[in-house]
DNA sequence: TAAAAATGAGGAA
DNA sequence: TCCTCCTTTTTAG
């Protein structure tokens, strides 16, 4: 899935486009009319993300108390695509991406959008299944495929994000919980960073880099790593999410592990240090980086560094 | 055409 | 430990 990184970008660029507008929202594929129905002709107020969940708050155009929120999560698959003219950002989709390696797509120029007598954008024809679309002065956005996607009241909102654990991407987070949680618990580290109500964000990528990063076996019980090993974790984890948020893009080498290779390039085989890396050398000491499945997923590790 | 893969997660067994 | 859901893109036959 797109990571934490992803959706909070989602959450800026969703508030960027929309923020204070009243907005048309759709479910063109069906699965989201009822939803949709609520929402339709209210204002965006608040677009904000915890962990791998997007908050859009909508408040009722005469009585701003009156709150929805719309929550959703993309899964493994989902996407948002975004299509606005020349006063906002220019077409882009972020979301699950369809190759390793591969960035947010989107496109310096702004495409022609036709726009009605008011100066409204005039939407295009959906293309696929597109569970919500949001259309507001400039632009509209497209979520396809997301694992989740409801209409809440601010205190079921609210219920469904208490049980997430901090999020490394907020400023603000304690990470005492994610201390404790996994400090006491007797499973592998690598199983622990990936459970969204002990720490929320990480996803697959950045549990095998900063495991890497930090030389910490992902097999290892969280019970025997110290505060000072889980305090790194955290702090690792705060550091490439960061970046991520920051680049669009998941890089977790530093510039000496990828030699001759200029930031503005593509360079997805050095981008990261064992994710996807297995059979190949490893960055840092040569040995064969490995792969082996974990609860259904891929975990990647170096042998040697990660010993 | 069909199948496989992809940065999840919830629930049953 | 499975099984299921969600969608698009790429690869195989």
């Amino acid at each position: 899935m797109p990571e934490g990184h992803s959706i909070h970008r989602l959450a800026r660029q969703l508030g960027d486009l929309f923020t204070g507008q009243r907005l048309s929202v759709s479910s063109p594929q069906g699965r989201f009319s009822a939803g949709a129905q609520l929402l339709d002709g209210r204002v965006l107020t608040r677009a904000r993300a915890h962990g791998k969940h997007l908050y859009l708050d909508f408040a009722a155009p005469q009585d701003p108390q009156d709150v929805l929120v719309m929550r959703s999560h993309l899964g493994i698959y989902g996407a948002w695509s975004f299509v606005g003219d020349e006063t906002s950002a220019a077409a882009s989709s972020i979301g699950a991406p369809r190759r390793v390696g591969e960035r947010e797509s989107g496109s310096s120029q702004a495409p022609a959008v036709a726009h009605d007598d008011a100066g409204r954008v005039v939407p295009e024809a959906p293309v696929g299944a597109v569970r919500a679309r949001l259309a507001g002065e400039h632009g509209w956005a497209d979520l396809r495929g997301p694992a989740l996607c409801a209409v809440e009241t601010p205190e079921e909102a609210r219920a469904a994000e208490a049980k997430l654990g901090p999020d490394p991407l907020d400023p603000d987070a304690d990470p005492a919980p994610f201390l404790a949680k996994a400090g006491r618990s007797r499973r592998a580290i690598g199983v622990l960073l990936m459970e969204q109500d002990v720490v929320s964000g990480i996803g697959n990528i950045f549990r095998a880099e900063s495991l890497f990063r930090r030389g910490v076996n992902p097999m290892t019980p969280g019970t025997s790593l110290t505060p000072e090993d889980l305090r790194g974790l955290w702090d690792e984890n705060v550091a490439l999410m960061d970046v991520g948020v920051r680049v669009g893009r998941i890089i977790t080498t530093d510039p000496e592990d990828r030699p001759g290779i200029p930031e503005s390039e593509a360079w997805p085989e050095h981008a990261n240090y064992v994710y996807h890396r297995h059979g190949q050398d490893c960055l840092r000491c040569g040995a064969t980086v490995l792969k082996k499945d974990l609860n259904g997923r891929g975990l990647y590790w170096c042998p040697v560094c990660q010993a």
